[in-house]
DNA sequence: CCAGGGGGCGTTGTATACAACGCGGTAGAC
DNA sequence: GTCTACCGCGTTGTATACAACGCCCCCTGG
């Protein structure tokens, strides 16, 4: 149908992608009138789109009433791995306990089967694109554990630190310690042993979170110049040369 | 200037709090212009406030479009207890090792009044209202952890449980005894004791579930149960629920 | 030259009009 | 009597019109 899906849900989804790769530059005010053309729709579905993104805590809006890409401090960022921490030491806890098997036997055969071809030299030329397979890997083990609700807030969690993650997996060296972290990780999930893939899990995550923050000083700086080159020419037109990024962010 | 706040933001606060307290009846409809009218307001906000809504997950949408409280199911709080206490765990140990000290101090003195109250009978008649105070001590534990994300998570939480807390402290006996646990997780943190102070906040929040759920009740937990689906055909044993569509009831 | 005020313009907030769709009732045919 | 087709109404989705507000520029007076 025409409204299988609203135009309100194609502009959030089309935006919140945008928004959490980085494709919008950062300091840039959202003008509904401009998002209302490039979607060809009225400012009636864009508004909605931009109030749910507001919520989501993606826009923030500055004293006057301007809405701009929230950009993630270095302190969030923090916070943000703490909190993914002990959500994934207790997904993982579940799905050893209670999880759905099937999910995740099928989950170790496609990272037995990425680990072959990395093995092989097919993922040499990856790079940043990893850090898609790598984020589905932890969906699916969230899904597989069976608690929606933690599944959801990591959900929420990779789309904001989407954009530091990305600086993960510029090594090829990483790529393949990845793998093997991961099917480390799913061993221990099907033998049960919550304690041991719980541990497995938090070694990974403290692994990657501090590969992270060694370069989180340049993959700042980098978010700050790449923004306009990264695909939102249309919106980033002219109003780049504003504020650089409030670093303490407040919501509501 | 007459609206300091706007018009879409006063109706998205007002409802959200009639559906966190479960002030809307379950299975009802909501119509935009019914609240429109309510609010003495146009659809406009009132849609910009459901749509908020709709993504926080308080309201869901049946097949045909029409939006309607989300009633939690079993399974989703038993989800958001376990999420809760891993992050309460998480908060804990912060505010042991690193908390803001002064908002710590401040919070203990008000417990400690408050257990004085208590004692001289003061907050016997507090009853299911006490539950706020719980949430309040809560909150600003977690805020002065200083991990805000993990704050600002535990408090959507809040809102999606506090339906099922309120039937936590119908006794007086549990008033006092939430009092003391407080307290002693207090001291625990400001001794700077981690482990201790994560201790008691498990028990803390273990016992409080406990109870929660034996006064739930099994009749009441299986109309929980088929909540997740909006379908409503089997809440007949509810105090206040309606039925969805009954027959054609004309509104105003 | 500088400071202050005024007005135009852009942007957001709100209201209203219009279109599309589903649902239920009703009337007609068999 | 029952089934079906059609029509009317209510509701949501979208577009547009209007109002309020702030910002910036320019103009004017000192």
């Amino acid at each position: 149908m025409a409204t299988r899906t609203s135009q309100a849900d194609r502009v959030y989804e089309e935006l919140r992608d945008r928004l959490t790769r980085g494709g919008i530059p950062i300091g840039s005010r959202i003008v509904e009138q401009q998002l209302a053309a490039e979607f060809r729709t009225s400012r009636t579905p864009v508004r909605e789109a931009l109030r749910r993104l507001e919520g989501d805590g993606h826009l923030t809006r500055d004293p006057s009433g301007g809405l701009r890409p929230r950009v993630p401090s270095v302190r969030a960022m923090r916070e943000l791995y703490d909190v993914r921490l002990v959500l994934e030491d207790l997904v993982v806890r579940r799905a050893a306990s209670s999880g759905d098997r099937g999910s995740l036997e099928a989950l170790e055969q496609d990272w037995r089967a990425l680990g072959a071809e990395h093995r092989a030299g097919g993922l040499a030329s990856e790079g940043a694109a990893f850090v898609y397979r790598d984020e589905a890997f932890h969906h699916r083990l969230a899904a597989a554990s069976g608690n929606d609700v933690a599944a959801a807030i990591l959900r929420d969690i990779g789309d904001r630190i989407r954009i530091l993650r990305i600086h993960d997996f510029t090594s090829n060296e990483r790529i393949g310690a990845t793998i093997a972290e991961h099917l480390e990780i799913l061993a221990a999930i099907l033998t049960g042993d919550a304690d041991d893939a719980a541990g497995y899990m938090r070694a990974h995550i403290q692994r990657s979170a501090q590969v992270v923050r060694e370069r989180i000083g340049e993959a700042l700086a980098r978010m700050f110049e790449d923004g306009e080159s990264a695909g939102a020419d249309s919106l980033g037109s002219s109003a780049n040369a504003e504020l650089p990024a409030p670093a303490g962010t407040k919501p509501t």
